[in-house]
DNA sequence: TAAACATTTTTGGGCAACCTAACCAAGGTG
DNA sequence: CACCTTGGTTAGGTTGCCCAAAAATGTTTA
């Protein structure tokens, strides 16, 4: 059963609410996705068919153990990611994660791993020489 | 005017195929991002409203400078990230490849410019590190 | 040059995602 | 209890992006 990204955002979203509040409702997801709540019940729908989300209407949302096997992953990636745009590039936060939103959506796995790998070593190695990089760069910087 | 990531891929493709062989042709372009022709036709219309493309129709396509400039832009992208998958991170080169191809139309300016001058800077500041680094890892890897 | 072949275009249709407007359900409150 | 508010749902429409089939145009070659 293949997945969207948009429906992948869907997922993610479902789960950190989930883990935030407990509850997971319509107008929430709506907000924080900045969509109108008939587009999550699209989603709702279509995820359900797939089998990753149990929803009937006007009943409580859940993930199911798919589901939420599957945002985990997702998640993990996103943080993974966010990390080392902050940690080792030096990246501002907000970037930072608007980098890693999107690109957690396509990351080959073994990417994340060598970026997780990668940072350890480095971090390690040549802790001094980060510490240099990041430092020479600190507070510059434009848009785009 | 703002362009779609789809757009943005189209975009790119003109560029490639008019960089290698001068001319641009509607079989290629439907070839190389893996759609049939009407789907082509659909996007040139679009993206000549734009004004990134000059089309009309049984006409020789070309891109405006800007269409041009854009693709520009997104190309050079690529094959920093591209570089950056391989020589620091020592992902696949193919892997690398689709990598890159997606983050590329949602990357921030500014991570992209980090990405450059760390791997100069590690280059510089820890080569034999960087080489242990990969030596390490070479040939592993599973899929994902 | 006319037929055959290749390429492009149109037509008509599908699906994912989104929206607005209007309608329904559930839970308090006067 | 009837009303009102809040949140959820349905209906109906738009846009992007894709396709198959058929029509149109361009090109080559017998």
């Amino acid at each position: 059963m293949t997945v969207s990204k948009r429906e992948e955002e869907y997922l993610e979203t479902m789960y950190i609410l989930h883990k935030n509040k407990g509850v997971i409702r319509i107008k929430d997801i709506a907000r924080t996705m900045r969509v109108k709540p008939p587009s999550v019940v699209d989603a709702l729908r279509r995820l359900a068919e797939k089998g990753f989300v149990e929803y009937e209407k006007y009943d409580r949302i859940l993930l199911t153990e798919e589901g939420k096997g599957l945002a985990e992953r997702i998640y993990s990636k996103h943080l993974l990611l966010t990390q080392f745009f902050i940690d080792i590039l030096g990246i501002p936060p907000e970037v930072a994660e608007q980098d890693a939103c999107q690109f957690e959506h396509y990351v080959h796995g073994i990417t994340v791993r060598r970026m997780r790998e990668f940072a350890s070593f480095i971090q390690e190695q040549c802790p001094y020489v980060l510490k240099q990089f990041l430092k020479e760069r600190y507070g510059d910087e434009g848009s785009d």
